[in-house]
DNA sequence: CCGGATAAGTGATTAGATCACTTGATATGT
DNA sequence: ACATATCAAGTGATCTAATCACTTATCCGG
């Protein structure tokens, strides 16, 4: 049911023009082989070929140059994921995910006490109140209302890029990482702790929720520090 | 020379895809005509529809399911089309990118003025001076360059999220975009901010850097506001 | 030495057919 | 009556091979 959809042709081919550019040492500006020549290579018609330069393009890894050729774009030093679906995280990167949240959802917690519209409160308490109906239900559920109660969060703070990146870091934790930080879930304390954020928010006392959304993330990030060390069996 | 590209007819045709979902109120998970239909609405064939398709897969505008359809992505929202009210619409987005790039670089540069390595700095050094090089030159080539000095220091933070999610904000600025915010580049503050910036990472005074890289993206801000009230002549 | 024709190389697009996958309806078995 | 298996329609994915449009460097005439 919740397979994850196979990798197409066109996908494997997006990835193995990056190998390409990356093994081969080019830089951006450099140019690279014809269209004719990689469909030869890689054995594919053009047309699929095409499709596969077309998402290169759109991320600003290759340009294509009509009548000229194809080049390296300026933006290849920093791809590392032509799709968001081909990523795979770590232990390393789940911790640099939390610290990023550390940056990010502290102060958008602060700016949601200060601009956040009576609907958008009374949203965020909804949210918390399903989260408590899931406090003794299924794990996936209960983990789907936290990350929508920091979802709800972000928004409130009326920051329509901000709310994208959170609501993009968000869902990083895909269908793979989520079984495994639902296991660090600790199902009280992140519901208290998302109360007294709400709380603070309402109050409308932005220092406050500042920090009551650091702490908690500090504490979520200190527990899969421990247990990334020492493995629950 | 300099001539900007003519548009191809895929370039349109993306273009006209983003019409076709905002002008019809599509919003993220609804589902668009099949591509047969497509491509005969748009009078052109099947692999060139394709081409537009996978440009706007990869900016994740929709989404393509082998078998099922093609869906109205997540991040339809914050991708712009070419239209009367563009004007406002990047007015109010740029400030929301802005205020986002303030939420998140002052840290990262806190960060970098803590960990970062001693190649980071002489490659951050190196950018700078590059920068300088263009003070006199072309002023896209010394925007991008003071661009380039945002995402070095993003780098050195050290964190591979937050330095995608800073590559990506800046990367959002579509070729209209660039053209809109260069306008305001002031060539000598920013260059001198961006030193100063780069002192406090060298002495390694965190608390110094953030603030530094906090009031410089103010700056630019302050500046960007007064000009999208005051258009200049 | 310069400037315009030119030819080779390259990306852009076409056309229709076939394959592979998803999904909901239908049929089957218990 | 319900669950499961099967199937068919609809949809995206890919193939094929040729032609059109653009860029670039070369070469020729002035």
């Amino acid at each position: 049911m919740s397979e994850v959809a196979r990798p197409t042709l066109s996908d494997a081919l997006t990835e193995r023009m990056l190998e390409l550019i990356h093994a081969g040492g080019h830089r951006p500006g450099d140019r690279l082989p014809s269209t004719r020549e990689l469909s030869q290579r890689f054995a594919v018609t053009t047309p699929t070929l095409r499709e596969a330069l077309r998402r290169l393009e759109a991320t600003g890894a290759i340009e294509l140059r009509h009548g000229s050729g194809i080049y390296v774009g300026a933006a290849i030093e920093r791809l590392v994921l032509p799709n968001p679906n081909m990523r795979e995280m770590h232990g390393a990167q789940l911790l640099d995910l939390l610290d990023a949240r550390i940056v990010i959802e502290p102060p958008l917690a602060a700016m949601a006490a200060e601009r956040g519209s009576p609907e958008e409160l009374a949203a965020l308490k909804r949210v918390l109140a399903a989260a408590g109906d899931h406090l003794r239900g299924q794990d996936a559920e209960l983990h789907d209302a936290n990350m929508t109660f920091h979802r709800a969060a972000a928004r409130m703070a009326g920051n329509s890029v901000l709310h994208e990146v959170v609501d993009s870091l968000l869902t990083i934790h895909g269908p793979e990482q989520r079984q495994i930080l639902q296991i660090f879930d600790d199902r009280r304390r992140d519901y208290d702790e998302h109360l007294s954020i709400l709380e603070a928010i309402e109050a409308g006392d932005a220092a406050l929720a500042g920090e009551r959304m650091r702490a908690h993330l500090v504490d979520v990030k200190t527990v899969i520090e421990q247990r990334l060390h020492n493995p629950p069996k």
